[in-house]
RNA sequence: GCGCUGAUGGUCUAAUGGCUAUGACUGGGGCCUUCCAAGCCCCAGGUCCGGGUUCGAUUCCCGGUCGGCGCACCA
């Protein structure tokens, strides 16, 4: 049995993952988080909003997960989220048909499905799988977008959001100001996310509904040094450089098997040598490195099975500057992404720009305003219009475009409609005027950090999972950290008699009414239950045994060195909540 | 989506064309028990779904669903 196999086991019985729609049958790429795993999703979310929407000033927002279908055409999911696919009639294998005509044409992207598939037949390209040529059907656009129609009548087309993104690029405007009109200024969103992949394996790794944690940065395109980056310079970062990548077969080698020496072209370095040394693009780029770093490690991620790779200049999206993805080691399925970190440039709000007709550019106001000199061109209208005509007001928009060193010489040059004209000089007269610049327009740049919630909870699950032998038994314990555990204390009676189940039970409201976590448990020896709380990642258990009644204290066992210390009731939440910021208190 | 393969209590598993479908673990109740899955008694719980063959199907056949592996896919 492999690990995968065993935390998914475990996951299932204890209550932390279930297959979703299992009463029907099962539906694949769903899941259910159990008990236990809501718990633990929502107190990591929330160490996610501890770091990007409280350490980082980012508001959250929460926009509907149904768009319009404009949205996704400006954002390219519409035509740049399916892949044209085709089936042999031989042998039934299905097939990308771009790949198939690779050899043929250059950049078969920009072809519709009826010219991809002349160009099969033309080309008399072969089946890869049986051989057979001329066996292929229809090319058909499989689009990885869930679709549905809005209101009564099916006119309205509408999509499941394939991110979150895209619901905080449109509200740009509104953001900006609320921001009070200053880049930089970040908002973030974590919500449900959609895409009906064609073969969702691998459990939770894939899953057609998903949850997206995403902070979209809109920063200044002429300073992308981050104002705090003092205080990350000296962060040690395991990156896995584009240039070190070359001995992988593929650049995404995400899921690729074994391999030992994936660690070889991995380099620990600091945030800000990544920078001196142009590893990382900017500074921005590399302060969210390190946010998300400490986010992973704090979440419960092994900092020994985590590095940030970045992607293959072929790899990432065209408009991309530089992309770097956190991945985490897991035992069946090799390097896994779970963050994507990205400089979008300003390819998503020019793009909403364009196809809303709206101007979403900003004025960056300059510190001092500007003193520029620029002169002003004054036709003399009364010559150029008897003139020209009807051409007089394209005459006049090109002669207010000319600069100085076009107004030497006796004639002025300029061209209507691609005619030369010559205009007289002395017709056009100019002066020269101060005049104060303020700012000026730009389109923000986007810097992405962009999180699969469900893996890291399955990575955290897995890095945390340990089987020790004790007393000749495997011991299998999560080491959560306290701040995820979905259970922080368990309260157990030393044994089922009512004198001790008594002041346990009192013991469980007082903990609960200070804000922990609290399970009760009285079922069995104290070894099996020590056992069952280690299984599900209690960080520590409280134990009432005959003592208690006699001078009010309980013993805390810590889960993972398995001792115990005595304290007294009246310290007791006091000190447990201590000991979930600073760790067991040894004896 | 294609090919191969599997599916029996919550979990792991045995067996079977017809008989009360096996066992372990877990779970519940009780006895015992003064700190790391001890023991004893009792209880609950199962043949993935649909169709076919058959007097009779959990078992054989076909289709579906789900899982695993390989291929393809993973903006």
């Amino acid at each position: 049995m492999d690990t995968y196999e065993k935390i998914i086991g475990l996951a299932k019985r204890r209550g932390f993952l279930w297959n979703s729609f299992e009463l029907y049958g099962g539906t694949a790429g769903f899941y259910d988080y159990g008990p236990l795993g809501a718990t633990m999703k929502r107190r990591i979310e929330d160490i996610w909003r501890d770091i990007y929407v409280i350490g980082e000033g980012f508001y959250e927002i929460e926009t509907p997960t149904i768009g319009i279908e404009p949205v996704f055409v400006a954002s390219g999911h519409v035509h740049g989220f399916s892949d044209p696919m085709t089936v042999c009639s031989n042998c039934d294998s299905a097939f990308r048909a771009d790949h198939l005509i690779k050899g043929i044409v250059e950049v078969p992207d920009t072809l519709s499905a009826p010219e991809i598939k002349q160009l099969i037949d033309e080309h008399g390209i072969k089946c890869p799988q049986c051989g057979g040529v001329g066996t292929f059907g229809e090319v058909f656009d499989f689009n990885l977008m869930f679709k549905t129609t809005i209101g009564p009548g099916t006119q309205r087309m509408g999509y499941l959001r394939p991110e979150t993104a895209q619901g905080m690029f449109i509200n740009f405007d509104r953001l900006f100001r609320f921001y009070r009109e200053k880049l930089p200024f970040g908002v973030t969103q974590i919500g449900k996310a959609y895409r009906n992949e064609i073969s969702p394996r691998q459990g939770v790794i894939r899953l057609r509904e998903f949850t997206q944690a995403e902070a979209e940065i809109f920063i200044n395109p002429r300073d992308k040094n981050h104002p705090k980056f003092s205080m990350v310079r000296n962060a040690v970062l395991r990156c896995y450089p584009a240039s070190h990548q070359q001995n992988d077969s593929e650049g995404g080698g995400d899921s690729d098997a074994a391999g030992d020496d994936r660690a070889a072209g991995v380099i620990e370095l600091t945030a800000g040598e990544a920078v001196d040394r142009a590893i990382v693009a900017h500074e921005f780029l590399a302060y969210h490195l390190v946010l998300t770093n400490h986010f992973l490690v704090r979440a419960g991620v092994d900092p020994a099975r985590l590095r940030f790779r970045q992607h293959q200049p072929d790899e990432m999206a065209h408009y991309a500057v530089d992309c770097w993805d956190a991945e985490v080691l897991t035992d069946r399925f090799g390097w896994v992404e779970v963050v994507g970190i990205a400089d979008r440039t300003d390819y998503d709000l020019s793009s909403h720009a364009n196809h809303s007709q709206h101007d979403l550019s900003v004025v960056l106001e300059y510190d001092t305003p500007k003193q520029v000199e620029r002169i002003v061109i004054k036709p003399d209208m009364s010559m150029i219009g008897p003139l020209y005509k009807d051409k007089a007001g394209k005459v006049l928009a090109a002669l207010k475009n000319l600069k100085e060193e076009d107004l030497n010489g006796d004639e002025i040059s300029i061209k209507v409609d691609g005619e030369e004209i010559r205009i007289a000089r002395d017709v056009v007269g100019y002066e020269t005027v101060i005049e104060e610049v303020r700012g000026e327009d730009v389109i923000p740049h986007v810097i992405e950090p962009s999180f699969g919630i469900d893996r890291i909870i399955y990575a955290v699950l897995e890095h945390s999972f340990a089987e020790e032998i004790v007393d000749k038994e495997t011991r299998s314990v999560l080491r959560l950290p306290a701040e995820v555990a979905p259970v922080q204390v368990a309260v157990l009676p030393l044994l089922t008699r009512e004198e001790l189940i008594d002041p346990s039970i009192k013991i469980v409201d007082m903990l609960r009414r200070s804000g922990i976590l609290v399970s009760y448990d009285d079922a069995g020896t104290i070894g099996r239950r020590y056992r069952r709380n280690d299984e599900i990642g209690t960080p520590f258990s409280v134990t009432i045994d005959y003592d208690t009644l006699d001078d009010d204290t309980v013993t805390i066992r810590d889960r993972d060195s398995m001792l115990q210390i005595r304290v007294q009731v009246r310290e007791l939440a006091e000190k447990v909540h201590a000991m979930m910021r600073s760790g067991f208190d040894s004896p």
